[in-house]
DNA sequence: TAGGGATGCGCG
DNA sequence: AAAGCGCGCATCCCTA
């Protein structure tokens, strides 16, 4: 059942299912949705435009939704099919169809039949723009163009998902609840531990608010004196500045950056990366950090899904993607509760594997670890250079180590090579390319057609040429990687999708209460929950790895293994 | 002095 | 051992 969600003319709100629209006032509306969830039988689907606006306050008074459908996102994601620009007064407009379609057989996991709509027929039932502030009538993303899409793909063995945007939209939207309900219930976060950290690092939180540690102002002194200089003299946290001391001290660099320091031969270098670690620590992740971001014993960042082209997330305030292994031991579970910290092993290989049918690859990775897996075929001689060389072919890299191996993966794995070959070169030609369920990749900008175009014609020079190149073979870098990313992307949030949905209970009380996510990173999910039920927890997440792999790529040899640990600190995972 | 670009580095 | 993809954020530096 469809449920859409709507503001009225008069402040109220409009709910539209089968049975027609009833009104009712804006307060009421969180308990309404809630007595829906009850119901017993199939939850509903709420159609909304926005669910980053919509749910925090449904959540906030006990209102937990099982399924919605996310129009903001979803019309991203069609624009992006259709090659038009995103339509923000679009996903504020109401108006849908629901054409009969038969029910699947089997999709256990997403009742995802009920997302499809179909411009075409006569809309039943319609839904008028509601408030005043609304923007022009337009049907809502109809996902005609993804039924047109998914008809057009091909067919046979390995063939795409059926109805894959379909499904691909019951996953965005789903991630849309989870990353709400995240930030709603935070990452337990222990100040006190993260405060020992810092101190353990860096010494005592300096009294004055600006002032550096000591340790720091020490560190500092002595790179200055291994490098002939006064105290103080040297602002290490100009890079320029930093450079041109380095050069007078007779060595040659041409950047600060530390993997370039790391390779000189100075007593200096040493203490002198140490600095800029602990200096980064401190500007990241250090005390000011920690006052900003760390409330009541949680860190509550807001998570962005579809932030990234690829359909990755994005997260917004106190850099939750990048949190340094440095301090993940201040990621405490509450007492008597643990964190079961779950990632997919070597997540984008294997979605190569499955998206090329590559046999061989399979075979690879049928064990816990494919890269090892890599290494037993023959195909190279050690964990380190098969992970190089398959980090090499998915990201277009061309020189070192992972060039030096790639002939040979290319042997062994030719299905997957030629996979992302093939990618590159659309992406070289300046065409669209799409990920598993759909997501496709923009269109190059309209400077970089011109360059080609240019390149292309008689009167080009040579350095126009070469600078058309490098900017189609830059293209192609990121279209050979759209694949694989976005991919992977699918898959990780088809896997959040699954572990949200097993792990809620309408009898378990508010979602705090009982095993509920607080942190998801590309391929990593962690869940917080009380410490007699973390085997039950475990199950869930390698149950729901094992459907999101099914969901994806049905009837596909290629396993997608996930590595489990129940911890009282993150930094004890692995 | 506000703001945008560049740099560097954290994560996957 | 560093270079190839995708990000967010702090800081520096330059410009308007």
């Amino acid at each position: 059942m469809l449920i859409v969600v709507d503001r009225s003319p008069d402040g109220g709100m409009l709910l539209t299912d089968d049975d027609g629209t009833i009104e009712l006032p804006a307060a009421e509306l969180a308990a309404t949705v809630a007595a829906r969830e009850r119901e017993p039988g199939e939850p509903p689907r709420w159609v909304w435009s926005d669910t980053a606006a919509r749910y925090p306050e449904l959540l906030a008074a006990g209102a937990r939704v099982e399924r919605c459908h996310d129009l903001r996102l979803v019309d991203a994601i069609l624009a992006g099919v259709d090659g038009r620009a995103p339509e923000p007064a679009l996903a504020r407009t109401v108006e849908f169809v629901r054409p009969p379609m038969p029910r699947p057989q089997v999709e256990a996991l997403f009742e995802f039949d009920d997302v499809v709509f179909d411009g075409s027929s006569a809309p039943v039932p319609a839904v008028r723009p509601g408030g005043p502030d609304l923007g022009r009538p337009a049907p809502v993303p109809t996902l005609a163009a993804t039924q047109r899409a998914d008809l057009a793909r091909d067919r046979g063995p390995g063939a795409p998902r059926p109805r894959a945007l379909a499904l691909l939209a019951a996953a965005e939207s789903a991630g849309a609840l989870a990353a709400v309900e995240m930030q709603s219930t935070g990452l337990p976060w222990s100040a006190e531990t993260h405060d020992a950290l810092l101190t353990e690092l860096l010494g005592p939180r300096p009294e004055a608010p600006g002032a550096r540690p000591a340790s720091l102002t020490a560190l500092g002194a002595e790179v200055e004196r291994l490098l002939g200089a006064a105290p103080g003299s040297i602002p290490l946290d100009s890079p320029p500045e930093l450079v041109k001391a380095l050069r007078r001290a007779g060595l040659e660099v041409s950047s600060a950056r530390s993997w370039e320091l790391r390779r000189l031969d100075h007593p200096a270098i040493e203490p002198l990366l140490r600095y800029k670690k602990l200096s980064r620590l401190l500007s990241a992740n250090g005390w000011n950090w920690l006052d900003a971001h760390v409330r009541d014993g949680r860190f509550r960042p807001s998570y962005v899904p579809g932030a990234v082209v690829t359909g990755r997330w994005g997260s917004d305030g106190g850099g939750a993607l990048q949190l340094p292994k440095q301090i993940r031991g201040a990621v405490q579970a509450d007492p008597g509760w643990v964190l079961v910290v779950a990632d997919a092993a070597q997540l984008e290989p294997r979605i190569l594997a499955a998206l090329s049918h590559d046999a061989a690859m399979a075979r690879a990775g049928a064990g816990e670890d494919l890269y090892a897996g890599i290494v037993a075929s023959g195909a190279v001689e050690s964990r380190e250079q098969a992970k190089l060389g398959m980090l090499g072919a998915m990201y277009g890299g061309t020189t070192g180590q992972s060039a030096r191996v790639l002939p040979r993966l290319q042997r062994a794995f030719p299905d997957a090579i030629r996979f992302v070959e093939e990618a590159a070169r659309a992406g070289e030609r300046g065409e669209h390319v799409r990920t598993r369920l759909g997501r496709t990749s923009p269109a190059p900008s309209e400077a970089w057609r011109e360059r080609q175009l240019i390149a292309a014609s008689d009167a080009a020079t040579a350095a126009q040429r070469d600078e058309a190149r490098s900017a189609a073979r830059a293209w192609g870098r990121f279209t050979r990687n759209f694949v694989v990313q976005g991919s992977a992307a699918e898959w990780a949030l088809s896997w959040m999708a699954g572990v949200r949905r097993r792990l809620w209970s309408p009898e378990g009380g508010p979602l705090a209460s009982q095993p509920h996510l607080v942190f998801f990173l590309h391929d990593e999910l962690i869940v917080h929950a009380p410490r007699e039920r973390a085997p039950e927890v475990e199950q869930v997440m390698r149950a729901a790895a094992v459907d999101a792999g099914r969901l994806l790529f049905q009837g596909s040899p290629v396993s997608f293994p996930v590595t489990v640990a129940t911890v009282e600190r993150y930094s004890d995972a692995k």
